[in-house]
DNA sequence: GCCAACGTTGGC
DNA sequence: GCCAACGTTGGC
């Protein structure tokens, strides 16, 4: 099957991209808490191990992508969900009918040059890429081959795709 | 099942 | 901090 590209939206806040590489175990972060229909089919469905992830820092001064991740577990049922404690917690889940997902994502390779939000929109090879739109606010986003290709030159470095 | 109200997202 | 857009909720 063949691979595909993702890009998830982190706010600096939460974690930034350095942290997912020095404070995580693993460098691996646990994807939890979407609670968004779209995104949720995304993580239950589509994101399969080994697929390449934007990730992208919002909600900040200088929003963009920082670097690569990998998918390192496909989606499996949210406990933050579950647990009455959590923020995230939503009582019309249940271990029987979950209706959230998560998927865990590992650090993989830092952009030799950030690549903001900016310079994306100004770049005519990225038209119709979900990010450059306005008002998109989906926190996991499909991205087409070229696209995750050009986002990566843009930061200066070639992946094998 | 419509639709107004409300909450959230996120760039600026 | 503003505010446009959009997803969700809930009354009818």
């Amino acid at each position: 099957m063949a691979r595909k590209y993702w890009l998830m939206k982190c706010e600096l806040e939460a974690c930034t991209f350095d942290e997912l590489k020095n404070n995580r175990p693993d460098s691996t972060g646990k994807w939890r808490g979407v609670r968004n229909y779209q995104a949720r089919n995304f993580m239950r469905d589509e994101m399969k191990l080994g697929d390449w992830v934007l990730f992208y820092q919002s909600n900040c001064e200088t929003p963009g992508v920082p670097g690569l991740a990998t998918i390192v577990r496909e989606g499996y049922p949210d406990p933050s969900a579950f647990d009455k404690k959590n923020h995230y917690y939503d009582p019309k889940s249940s271990s029987e009918k979950p209706q959230w997902y998560a998927v865990d994502i590992k650090w993989n390779k830092k952009l030799k040059n950030y690549v903001s939000l900016r310079e994306m929109k100004a770049t005519a090879e990225l038209e119709g890429m979900r990010v450059v739109q306005r008002f998109q606010r989906l926190s996991i986003q499909d991205v087409s081959k070229e696209h995750f290709q050009k986002v990566c030159s843009m930061g200066g470095i070639t992946v094998k795709v």
